[in-house]
RNA sequence: GCGAUCGUAGCUCAGUUGGUUAGAGCGCCGGUUUGUGGUACCGGAGGUCGGGGGUUCAAGACCCCUCGAUCGCCCCA
């Protein structure tokens, strides 16, 4: 017989399964969870958008230069001739939906999201090709207030992950259109003048998008785009203006942040604020969440002016920098006490779950070792399903922690198995020294 | 697209300067013991050493190619 070769996973996905140590499904699941409880208490609204659009609508708003649209798109024609662009971001797909379904009506809109996005990048640590984001967005406020609003509800969220710890917001300005075009013209300037001191990778950036220059890695770039001229001398009054009402409102809020003057966006659409919260703990990616200001991008896309504030998270990276969350351990182990006992205990099982009561039961298996291996699933208690005694007794419940929550998981499966039919419940001691 | 490191059972790994039928722990399956406090013991299944080619009397160990993974560059969440 041939061998059939099992297909291998796509590059960049990722399978999580829950119940390992790492819990990394957990993880991810909490991530989720905590996103979605924080988000309502901002009043924002859940919104669902397409996994796919128009390659228009992602190439018109990010830009035709930028790495995501001109190499890292999963782009494609369907059968009807179509091009089609798995969603690389979610700001896009939702300005293409608040224009096209009519969503002005609603605006301001606060809204929220989260979901698989579609990169053709090389994967390391913290990146995927599949990966997954959280996202909230403000459509339709151009008070600096929005800014600060969205801030504040990031900063929440880390903070009730309990990771923000090592994890600092940076803040820039890149001014309104008029700044950041004199800011540009002067970089440009100001690089053109010194280009001979850029690495290949800046010479290049300098034609595509120089701004970029300014946090680039490069050991040799770091002299030239520190001695860059800061945004601050360009910008208009409206625009300084603006950021300092972004910043005090943090201040008044209670949020930390720093100011780099070198922080820039890679996308085109960014205006004013322009922020990411940043860590050290994730190798060489070290954003966990980034976002800003994008008054412009819906006039793009052929809307009305419009403007609008917005960040997204890695749900990956927020993850790994997340405790596992502690499963409730309230799950009781309903165990035949020899084979014929095996339909027996089913039943009982299924009794205990339509009253809402977690149960384990066991796939097969050698009885006797079914105890070890319901401890080791997790289990708070086990209930032996026996052949009835003389008095009709046909249940034990034998604790396997010391927790004192078995007693309150005792007394809702006594009631629903009559506790006069168990002849036995023990709670064990204190661990005795190994 | 570029670079570095790595690739031995389901998992984590050992495999001496290349040398006979490739090992361990965990897990899995079966059994005995224990009226059940991660019990002890016995037995068992499971490996084309990622794949292909080469060097050699002899390669899991050396060389080349290829595939894959990881981390980094680029870019980004």
């Amino acid at each position: 017989m041939a061998k059939i070769e099992t297909p291998r996973p796509v590059r960049g996905t990722q399978d999580m399964l829950g119940g390992t140590p790492e819990a990394f499904a957990e993880r991810f699941a909490h991530v989720v969870a905590t996103f979605d409880r924080v988000r309502r208490l901002y009043g924002f609204q859940r919104v669902e958008v397409p996994v796919f659009e128009s390659t228009a609508v992602f190439a018109r708003s990010l830009g035709e230069s930028t790495d995501v649209v001109s190499k890292e798109m999963y782009t494609f024609e369907d059968r009807g001739g179509d091009s089609i662009t798995l969603r690389p971001e979610f700001t896009a797909g939702i300005s293409r939906a608040y224009i096209t379904e009519g969503w002005q009506q609603y605006a301001p809109l606060k809204v929220a999201t989260h979901g698989p996005l579609f990169r053709y990048e090389r994967p390391q640590k913290g990146r995927f090709r599949q990966f997954h984001q959280l996202d909230a967005e403000i459509i339709g406020a151009a008070e600096p207030g929005a800014d600060v609003e969205l801030l504040v509800f990031a900063d929440q969220l880390l903070k009730e992950l309990g990771i923000n710890d090592g994890v600092t917001l940076t803040l820039n300005t890149l001014g309104d259109a008029e700044s950041r075009e004199a800011w540009r013209a002067a970089l440009i300037a100001h690089f053109e003048a010194h280009r001979g001191d850029l690495s290949e990778d800046s010479v290049d950036r300098l034609a595509k998008n120089p701004l970029r220059i300014l946090d680039s890695k490069d050991p040799r770039d770091r002299p030239v785009a520190d001695s860059a001229p800061d945004i601050d001398a360009y910008l208009t009054d409206e625009a300084r203006s603006f950021f300092e009402k972004v910043t005090s409102g943090l201040d008044a809020a209670g949020v930390a942040w720093e100011r780099n003057a070198r922080l820039v966006r890679g996308l085109d659409y960014y205006r004013h604020t322009a922020f990411e919260f940043v860590t050290d703990r994730l190798g060489a990616q070290g954003t966990v969440l980034g976002g800003g200001r994008y008054d412009g991008l819906i006039e793009n896309l052929g809307g009305p002016a419009t403007p609008a504030v917005g960040w997204a998270a890695g749900i990956e990276r927020l993850a790994m920098l997340v405790d596992v969350p502690t499963a409730p351990r309230d799950i009781v182990a309903v165990l035949p006490d020899k084979r014929d006992l095996e339909d027996e205990a089913l039943a009982v099982a299924a009794r205990l779950r339509r009253a809402g009561i977690r149960c384990w039961t066991p796939l097969g298996g050698n009885p006797k070792k079914l105890p070890a291996k319901a401890r080791q699933a997790g289990v708070e208690a086990n209930l032996f399903v026996l052949h009835p005694d003389s008095e009709g007794r046909c249940f034990n419940f034998i604790s396997v922690s010391d927790d004192p929550s078995v007693h309150e998981l005792f007394k809702p499966i006594s009631a629903v198995l009559g506790e006069d039919r168990f002849g036995n419940f023990s709670h064990f001691k204190n661990n005795k020294a190994d």
